[in-house]
This record gives structure tokens, sequence and C-alpha cells, in this order.
DNA sequence: GTTTTACTAGAACGTTATTCTAGATTAAGG
DNA sequence: CCTTAATCTAGAATAACGTTCTAGTAAAAC
């Protein structure tokens, strides 16, 4: 099972407690969700699983739809830190594009049911939640801009126009991944990830 | 607008206003779901745009459920036969490849709203509407595989396995329509797929 | 020890998808 | 034509669900 540890699972004030009360519900949410899809679910489903009141789920994330975006939110921020951290490591053009393939695959091999959840497509977002993602996507990006563009600087990757990178180094094993947890492919991503990674670098290498 | 041309739209002893009538009925709903969202559109928002009564809605749809699946079918259906007919005309496999990334680019800058509901992954499937989906997708793939497998016979494309064509070739694209139709990057498929096509063809050239 | 705040609980409310029953319209057979 | 059976429409009734509300409990602050 993936941990869910939020980044700031707790709020100024709050008690010792509210934390394990809200991991706990989060935990029970995610189970719910991937098994049964997040609409079949009702908040009576997660509240019997993690065994709290509706109210005590309502005072901590406000609506159903809280709880699916602080999930989706803490998975996002779980999988670009892990990126980031693998990212650091790499001192070549090619094994840091290579990397950005290899990170994703092994993550939603290693994490199925968070990955499963991420994909699903089905978390409907508050105002808030959507701001703050796109917030979270943005620094991601530019975290991850900043790595390559030295590469880019001295020629050592193509240049091409911003918004294309993303696509053509981690579409392919995106729509792959998507492809393995409908269950119309079998291989985990995991196991086709050097294909993958092959064909980013081939795209971007100059 | 994009025609919502059913295949089977009629089924044995329908009478002729019956047709016209389904027809209005998923082109409201669609209307009702790209604006408003699957989730948040109620199956008397469809009835009040479509003029119809919720008794009449079920008895040819059965459910909420079952007027997406069939919108979200006939779409998939009627991108699918545009990329057969496309292809049909494509002589040499560099075309060809690059026609499957063309085509989808076009398609969904020519039909935003049809594309926004198909990627939306809000649509929750009937058990029937998931088997005569997966049928559609299966018969599509075999369709397009056999226009290619010549090409690879002759070694004019890279031999792969059979699940990794249509990630490399499509992901891409896919992907950055995903991020178009999301708002996070603004210019439409048709006017990036030139770069597009031209990494498919070098993901899978020999 | 008192006050304030965080938290929990579960009944009550309004909305929504779905079902049901009754009736209207149309096609087919004689 | 008239009858009969089937398709289709309508809208009230039902049941389930997300959310709100009120009251109460526990813990921290002072």
């Amino acid at each position: 099972m993936s941990e869910i540890v939020a980044k700031s699972l707790n709020t100024p004030g709050a008690r010792p407690a509210t934390q394990a009360r809200k991991r706990e519900i989060l935990q029970s949410a995610l189970r719910c969700f991937t098994s049964t899809g997040v609409e079949r679910t009702s908040v009576q489903d997660i509240c019997q699983a993690a065994d709290c009141s509706v109210g005590s789920l309502y005072h901590h994330f406000g609506s159903k739809e809280g709880v699916a975006g602080e999930l989706f939110l803490n998975g996002v921020e779980m999988v670009n830190a892990d990126l980031l951290r693998r990212l650091e490591r790499c001192r070549t053009v090619t094994s840091s594009v290579k990397m950005v393939v290899i990170q994703y695959s092994d993550w939603m091999t290693d994490h199925p049911q968070l990955a499963r959840f991420l994909h699903s497509g089905e978390v409907e977002f508050t105002r808030h939640a959507r701001t703050e993602l796109r917030q979270v996507y943005r620094e991601h990006i530019e975290a991850v801009f900043q790595h390559f563009d030295e590469y880019v600087r001295s020629e050592q990757m193509r240049r091409l126009p911003l918004d294309t990178y993303v696509p053509l180094i981690s579409g392919p094993i995106r729509d792959y991944t998507r492809q393995w947890l409908s269950g119309r492919v079998h291989a985990e991503p995991a196991r086709v990830k050097a294909i993958f990674a092959a064909a980013a670098w081939n795209a971007v290498k100059v």
C-alpha cells in the first residue's frame, strides 16, 4: 500500500490526532475510489471504511470532491518530488531524458492504486484545488525545465517549442500506462520502459 | 456543430420519428456535458434542452450513463472511420504514419466539443457499453494494423512489440491535445501537428 | 477553572437518478 | 376501417445521495 503523506496535512491550530484521522479518511477513500470508482462510492462508504461520521469528514474536507482533490494533489506531489530527486543524480543529457520516462514507469508500477486514481479522470476539482494544482504543476515544470536548460543551451538537446517537450518525452509512456490501467495491455510499464526511454531520447536529441 | 450520426441509432421495430428524437437528445446532452460537465448536468437539464420527458429519455437510453455511453461510442466510431478513410489514400509508409497523427490533430481541432467530451474521462460506462467499446476498439486497431502490416513485413518500418506502436505514434499528440483541452497550452493541435507527425515517423522508421 | 476552539456525531434537508403507472400514438392484420 | 399489439411519452412517486445544521464532547489557552 502506498503511503498517503500530505505535505501540509495539518493546519495551524490542529490537534495531534487530526492528522491521523485525516490520513485514515484519505486512505479509506483511495481504497473505495479505486475499487468502486469515484462516482460510485458514497461518502457513507468512505465514512464506514474510515470509521468516522459524515460530520467529521465534512469538517476536515468540506466535500467529497475535497477528499478526492486532496488525494489527487498529494499523489501528484509525490510523483513530482520523486522525479526531481532522481533527476538530481543524473549527470548527462541522455540519462536525464531517459530518467523522466523511467521514473514514471517505475512509480506507476510501484503505486498501482494511486496510478489508477490519478489516471481515472473522474476527479472533479473545486476551484481552490484547481488553482493549487495548476500552481504545483507550474512549479514542477519550471524545476524540471531548469534541469534541462543547460543541455538546450549547450545544444546537446534540440531546441523545440516549449509546450512540445512534455508530450514528446512523456506522452508515449503516459499513453501506455493509461492502456495498462484500463486492462488493454498487460505488461507493466516498468517492463517496457526501455523502449519508451529510448524513443524519448530519440525525439529530442540533436 | 458536429453531427452526431449513429451507426445504428434505430433498432428494428422503431418508428421513423424515433431516430430524430434520439439524435435530439444526444445533441442536447453533448451541449450540456461539454458546458457544465457530465456529473453536473442532471437528466432534467438534458430533457429540458431536448424538449422531452424523463420517461422518454429513459425509454430510449435506460440511464444517464446510457446517453453518455452512446455519445461516446458514436464519437469514437466517427474518429476511427475518418482515420481509415484517410489512411486508404496513403501510398507510402512515411505518409501513413504521419497521417495517423495529422488526422487526430485535425479531427480534434475541427470537433472541439466532441474532443472535450471524449477526453473528459468523466463517462462511466455500463457493462454493455464497455464491451461494445472494447469490440469497436479491437476491430479498429486490427484494421489499422492491417494497413501497416505490409510495411513491417517489407522492413520499411521497425518491428516492435505490438502494444507499443500506438503509444509511440499517437501518445505525444494525444497528450498535447489533452493539455490543449485543459487550457494549459493554447496552440491548436492542428497548428503543431507537423512536429508530432515527424516525431512519430522518427520513432518507428527503420 | 473558565473560556475558546477544534472536533465529532447523526438527524434533517433538498436534489437527483431512476422507477412506475397510465395513457397516447403508430404500425400491422384482417 | 377497426382492432390489437407495440412503441413511445408523460409526469408523479420513490429511493439514494451529497450536504447542511444543531448539539454536544474533548482538548487547548489563558
